[in-house]
DNA sequence: GTAGGGTTAG
């Protein structure tokens, strides 16, 4: 089926995708801003209002063909001159500059600017001042954002639906959905700004991002009731959402609604249901997709692309993988860093590091950015092949390079040590990765946990154990298996046995490695069954849970 | 002139 898939692509006729600029180090900001009371949303009101005396009704004509901003040299450069010219330009086009840096991602690099119009007229603008405000949000500085909206205020401005909108965005990029919901709510009920597609939009993708498809489902009903016509990005945002949480088929429907309703889907509406599809292995479904879409003249980009390669790629079939990256490459589709990870990745599955290695290369030679994520990647590939030294390796290189190991890339670090039996190691990394503030998290500590208790080191195991609870993570299942193993393989039995049977009263239950776990460690053991494991056996049993594998080793311990 | 959706690693 997937060979059938690949005909139908290779079938299709392909024009070039967009290019994307990736981002630089950031400069430095030495911002000072005004400091605000918690009362920042007192602006609203519910009947309109007259204007506020507002930059926007005196603007000067927008200058035209404008050269564009491409790197923050040029943008500073540009400003200053533009600050020494006497009549000074438009502010428009103060705006123009500072949007293109701050689509280029240079956030600081647009403060600092910033700082440099400040004192002046240009620097009291509604347009100018809400793109100040976006740059804090994506530098995760919400509370410095909320002193330029107190700036507003001071200076007689009224916020609009962008500035707003821009707010919502900033909660949710720190995950404060309710302040985020907080804001819209008021905006509805105010009379001189309601939401329009993009604040919908934006709330909607929130409620996503935290796995509420019904408040966004909800969200969407209000905007058929008539608050705003939702458009192919609205619908587009929740079924990603569904496709993610498995739920293909709500999915389906709802894009037979939106088509219903005359909403024309896009590459990236077809790109979500693609992947919901591919994650379910269904391939019947992903090629009448890809058929779909081209017949409607939508066609496949890099994106659509990368998520075949990587489906490809996680069931083995990296050469059918290396032909898809082949055929972008001749329907000129530049494939990226992504497609190149995936691709790596493919061959570190397959043990085959030295093919993973030349995609890396690759990579440097044709001068794509390689990021965390594919250096993690390839220290994991090492990792897999137990070549422990060429891993840490990559990591000062990166580290090199400026980019940060995060959680996952010392994760798949220990976890190599861990494998080695290097688990002093491992332990290093552990304290290693705290102290450049990368935070261990559950799955970090399982690994780590896992490598204490398959090398006999119990009390340690015990001790970080300890360290969990203390730190309140979520202690999940799989941790209970590996120390409820553990216990059995140093032998203590009635501690395994004990923290078995507490599970129920932590709110936890057993699933299929639980049993493993016990019927494994019983039977190498010379152990029968006790009630509470026979229990457990004949739930899952009559759940169809069992792995027909372990039939021989539950009749055994029986 | 400003806000805004889809692809990769444990």
């Amino acid at each position: 089926m997937l060979k059938m898939m690949m005909r139908n692509i290779a079938a299709a006729s392909f024009y070039c995708s967009s290019r994307r600029w990736r981002g630089m180090p950031c400069l430095h900001s030495n911002s000072t801003l005004v400091v605000f009371d918690n009362n920042y949303f007192a602006f609203f009101h519910s009947q309109p209002s007259k204007p506020i005396k507002s930059t926007r009704t005196q603007l000067d004509q927008p200058v035209r063909d404008s050269p564009k901003i491409t790197n923050v040299e040029d943008a500073f450069n540009v400003i200053d001159r533009m600050l020494q010219m006497r009549p000074r330009p438009s502010v428009v086009r103060f705006t123009q500059i500072l949007g293109q840096v701050a689509k280029l991602k240079h956030y600081s690099a647009v403060i600092s600017l910033y700082n440099q119009m400040g004192v002046s007229r240009i620097g009291r603008d509604v347009c100018i001042l809400t793109i100040v405000i976006n740059c804090y949000c994506h530098l995760n500085q919400m509370g410095f954002s909320l002193s330029v909206l107190g700036k507003f205020f001071k200076l007689g401005l009224e916020p609009d639906v962008f500035t707003f909108t821009t707010l919502i965005n900033g909660f949710l990029l720190e995950n404060r959905v309710a302040e985020a919901a907080g804001i819209f709510n008021k905006m509805m009920k105010a009379g001189n700004c309601k939401p329009n597609v993009v604040t919908f939009r934006t709330l909607i993708r929130g409620f996503c991002m935290t796995g509420n498809n019904r408040a966004a489902i909800q969200l969407l009903r209000k905007m058929d009731e008539g608050a705003c016509k939702p458009d192919v990005v609205c619908y587009s945002n929740i079924i990603d959402s569904l496709c993610k949480d498995t739920l293909v088929d709500d999915a389906l429907n709802l894009f037979l609604e939106m088509m219903s309703k005359g909403i024309a889907p896009n590459v990236i509406t077809y790109t979500s249901l693609i992947h919901g599809v591919c994650n379910l292995g269904e391939w019947k479904e992903a090629t009448r997709l890809l058929n779909e879409m081209v017949s409607k003249n939508i066609f496949p980009d890099v994106f659509t692309f990368s998520v075949l390669v990587d489906t490809l790629c996680k069931e083995g079939m990296v050469v059918e993988a290396e032909g898809v990256v082949e055929m972008m490459i001749q329907r000129d589709i530049d494939p990226n860093t992504v497609t190149y990870t995936s691709l790596m990745d493919g061959y570190c599955l397959r043990g085959e590091i030295g093919k993973a290695q030349k995609v890396f290369e690759l990579m440097l030679s044709k001068g794509l950015m390689v990021d965390v994520v594919s250096y993690s990647t390839l220290i994991n590939g090492y990792c897999k092949c137990k070549n422990i030294d060429e891993a840490m390796m990559l990591l000062r290189e990166m580290t090199c390079k400026g980019l940060v190991p995060d959680t996952i890339t010392y994760s798949i670090l220990v976890d190599g040590c861990c494998k080695v039996g290097k688990l002093g190691d491992a332990q290093k990394l552990f304290s290693e990765m705290q102290a450049c503030g990368q935070l261990p998290n559950v799955q970090t500590y399982s690994i780590l946990l896992d490598g204490l208790c398959k090398n006999r080191q119990l009390s340690r195991a015990i001790q970080l154990f300890g360290e969990m609870e203390a730190k309140k993570l979520d202690i999940n299942i799989v941790i209970y298996n590996i120390l409820i193993e553990g216990l059995y393989i140093a032998g203590k039995i009635e501690s395994a046995r004990d923290l078995f049977c507490g599970l129920s009263s932590k709110g936890l239950r057993p699933n299929i490695s639980t049993a493993m776990v016990l019927i494994q460690t019983m039977v190498e053991r010379g152990f029968s069954a006790d009630a509470s494991t026979m229990e457990l056996i004949v739930n899952l049993l009559s759940k169809d849970e069992v792995d027909p594998a372990l039939l021989p080793l539950i009749k055994k311990s029986l």
